[in-house]
DNA sequence: GCGACAG
DNA sequence: ATCTTGTCGC
């Protein structure tokens, strides 16, 4: 089963959070995978109405049949505002209450948002990664910094940069549509990062992983 | 100071 | 993220 280290407590400040993200930075590990991922999850969440109100929606698949394996699903409530560069602090601590109940422990873990492709280098999937010490990457459907547009075809990519470096990829997973922006969560390389995505979007610009768990957390 | 800014 | 119908296109 999945377990949650302890590695630090949840601010309330913007100050606190921004500390509690360059402390954890260099836990950070870009290690290639050992082998293709079996199991992947996928890590979304959806607000309800008016508060702070959300559902945390984590669903595992098998990455060749794409068929949904083990699901969990938590309701809670977010104090922390929506602050660009510290999503994590919003969404995280309900995210890992929901991979707690999982039975099936995933291979790695598919982001709904940035990993290092964040302004200190610890996005979502950075934080997730860390504290879970799952392998992880991010996929998000918005760049934090400037990109060249990738060629037309799926599987082309193009450098994502930020402050002069390289922290990840932009990558089309359709011909024609809008990119997705890839990058490193933890203990994965951006090479095995960009090939899963592929492997899970035969189909739609996000990937599958992605796309079921937010219909579960949509669904309650 | 002003605008931009993952979900 | 969320509010929202029809419509253009494969």
């Amino acid at each position: 089963m999945i377990r949650v280290r302890d590695l630090h407590s949840w601010p309330s400040t913007e100050a606190e959070a921004i500390a509690v993200q360059e402390r954890l930075r260099p836990l950070v590990r870009q290690t290639g995978l050992d082998r293709a991922p079996a199991t992947a999850a996928g890590l979304d969440v959806a607000y309800v109405g008016d508060d702070g109100a959300l559902v945390a929606a984590v669903t595992v698949l098998d990455v060749t049949t794409l068929t949904v394996l083990d699901s969990a699903v938590v309701h809670a409530t977010t104090s922390f505002p929506y602050v660009p560069g510290l999503f994590a602090f919003r969404e995280a601590p309900a995210l890992l209450r929901a991979l707690e109940r999982l039975r099936v422990t995933p291979n790695v873990l598919v982001c709904d948002g940035q990993g290092l492709a964040h302004p200190r280098r610890f996005g979502l999937a950075c934080h997730l990664g860390v504290l879970t010490d799952l392998p992880s990457i991010g996929v998000g459907k918005n760049s934090l910094g400037p990109y060249d547009p990738p060629g037309r075809e799926r599987g082309e990519w193009t450098p994502l940069r930020l402050d002069g470096e390289v922290v990840g990829r932009a990558l089309r997973t359709r011909p024609g549509v809008k990119p997705v922006f890839v990058s490193v969560g933890h203990r994965v390389d951006v090479e095995s990062a960009c090939a899963l995505v592929l492997r899970l979007t035969p189909r739609y610009r996000l990937p599958e992983t992605t796309r079921t768990a937010d219909r579960l957390g949509r669904a309650g």
